[in-house]
DNA sequence: CGAGTAACTAGAACGTGATTCTAGTATATT
DNA sequence: AATATACTAGAATCACGTTCTAGTTACTCG
C-alpha cells in the first residue's frame, strides 16, 4: 500500500489523486473537500481512491508529503546568506512562512492531521517533521548538534503554534514571521536573550505582543 | 448566549450540561463522545444542549472553560518555591503539565478545539489561552514584562507541540516535562544559553531528542 | 494465446452522528 | 389569566466518509 510493484498505470492513476487532492486545496479546506470531489478531479472512480488510501486523511497526509517535496525544493533552493545562525535560521524558517501564507489550507491541514487517529497519517506527519527538523538543523553552524536540534525543536514549537494562530484568524501572517525572528533573537542572539543580558539592565525592545481575541 | 440574564433553574441545567461533558470526558475521548450522551447525563432534553451551545464544539469549548478554572486554583494554590526565573517557570509549566496528564482528553480536547471552525469555540479558546499566560509571566520576576512576555510566548508554544506528541503517543509524559525544563533554560538559563554561551567554547549537556517516528 | 486474478468503474447502499424539527407541556413575565 | 419562551421526548434530516455490487478491463503466467 506504501511502496510497492505498481505498474506505471497505477503509479499515474495514484499520482493523479494526489494532485486532484492538491488542487482542491488551493481552493477550499480540507474539511470542505470531499473524497467523491477529488475523485472526479482526478477521474477516477471513488473505489480506486480508497483502494490506494486508507482514508481521507490518509489520502492528504499524502498530499502533504507531496507539497512539502517542492516545499524542500524551494527552502533548500538558493542559498542561506546570513553570517550568523540566527541570520540563517531565521531565514530558513521564513521561507518556510512564505510558503504556509501561500497556501493557507496547507498550513491548516496540517494542524489537522496533527490530531489524526489514522496510523498512516500520523506516521506520514513524523516523517515529514523529521525532515523540515534536519533542514532547520543544518542553518545552524556554530553550535554542536545536540544544541542547535534542542534550539530548532523549540523553534519548530514556536512556528507551529504561530501558523495555527495565524489560520485561526488571530495574528497577521507579518506577526507571525516577526514573532519567529524573535523567538530565534531570544535563543540565539546575544543581543536580545534575557539569558546573556539577565542582571545586566540593559533595557530591549520587543515586538508588539498581539494575542487578544 | 454567553453571559445573560438566566433564571437560577437555567443557570443549573446549563451548569449540568457542561458538568456532563466534564464527567464523560473521564471516561471517553471528545470524538467518542455523543452530544445526546452529555444530554441524558445531564438529565436535559437533547435540543437543550443546542439550546444553550450553538455546537458540539462550543459546548466542549465551555467544558475546557471550567476545567481551567480548577487548573488555575491548582497551578496557583501553592506558592512557587523557586529562586529563579528559569525555576519558577519550569514548575508552574509542570504543573500545567502534570494537570493535562492526569486528563489526556482534555490536552485532546485543547488540539482538537485549536482546529475548530467555530468561532464561539475558537474565541473562548482564545481567552483561556490569555489567562494561563498571565499565569506564567506572573512566574518571571527578573524580566520586564515585554521580554516575559515573549518568553512566555516561546515556552508556551513548546507546551502545546510536546502535549501534542504525547497525546499523539510519540512521547512520554516525561519528555514533554524534561523537554520544556530543557527550553526554559535555554531562554532563560545562562548556565545553558546557546546565545550566553556561544564563542565560549563550554560544552554542554543536553537531553536526548527523541523524535523518530 | 487464454484462463484466472486483481484492479477499475459507475453507482447504490450503509452507518454514524451532529443538527434540526415537531407537538405537546411547563414555566415565567406582565 | 394570557402570551411568549423554555423544555421534553422523540422523530426526521442531512452530510459524508466508507463499503459494497455487478459488470468491465488489464495484467500475469503457464
Amino acid at each position: 500500500m506504501t511502496t510497492a510493484k505498481l505498474t506505471p498505470a497505477q503509479t499515474a492513476r495514484r499520482d493523479r489523486i494526489i494532485d486532484a487532492g492538491l488542487t482542491l486545496l488551493g481552493e477550499r479546506d480540507f474539511a470542505k473537500i470531499q473524497v467523491k470531489e477529488v475523485a472526479v478531479e482526478a477521474q477516477v472512480a471513488l473505489g480506486t481512491v480508497y483502494h490506494y488510501f486508507s482514508s481521507k486523511e490518509h489520502l492528504f497526509a499524502e498530499v502533504l508529503v507531496r507539497w512539502a517535496a517542492t516545499l524542500r525544493t524551494n527552502i533548500s533552493r538558493n542559498p542561506l546568506r546570513g553570517t550568523t545562525d540566527a541570520q540563517r535560521l531565521s531565514q530558513v524558517i521564513n521561507r518556510s512562512v512564505r510558503a504556509f501564507a501561500r497556501q493557507p489550507s496547507l498550513a491548516r491541514l496540517v494542524a489537522r492531521l496533527e490530531t489524526s487517529a489514522d496510523p498512516f497519517a500520523t506516521e506520514i506527519l513524523a516523517r515529514l517533521a523529521q525532515t523540515t527538523n534536519d533542514i532547520y538543523v543544518g542553518a545552524i553552524h556554530d553550535l554542536d548538534a545536540d544544541t542547535a536540534q534542542r534550539v530548532v525543536t523549540v523553534v519548530d514549537a514556536v512556528l507551529a503554534a504561530r501558523l495555527r494562530s495565524w489560520v485561526a484568524g488571530r495574528i497577521s501572517i507579518t506577526a507571525v514571521s516577526d514573532d519567529l525572528t524573535d523567538a530565534i533573537g531570544l535563543l540565539l542572539d546575544p543581543e536580545s536573550s534575557p539569558a546573556a543580558l539577565r542582571r545586566t539592565g540593559i533595557s530591549q525592545t520587543g515586538i508588539s505582543q498581539t494575542a487578544r481575541s
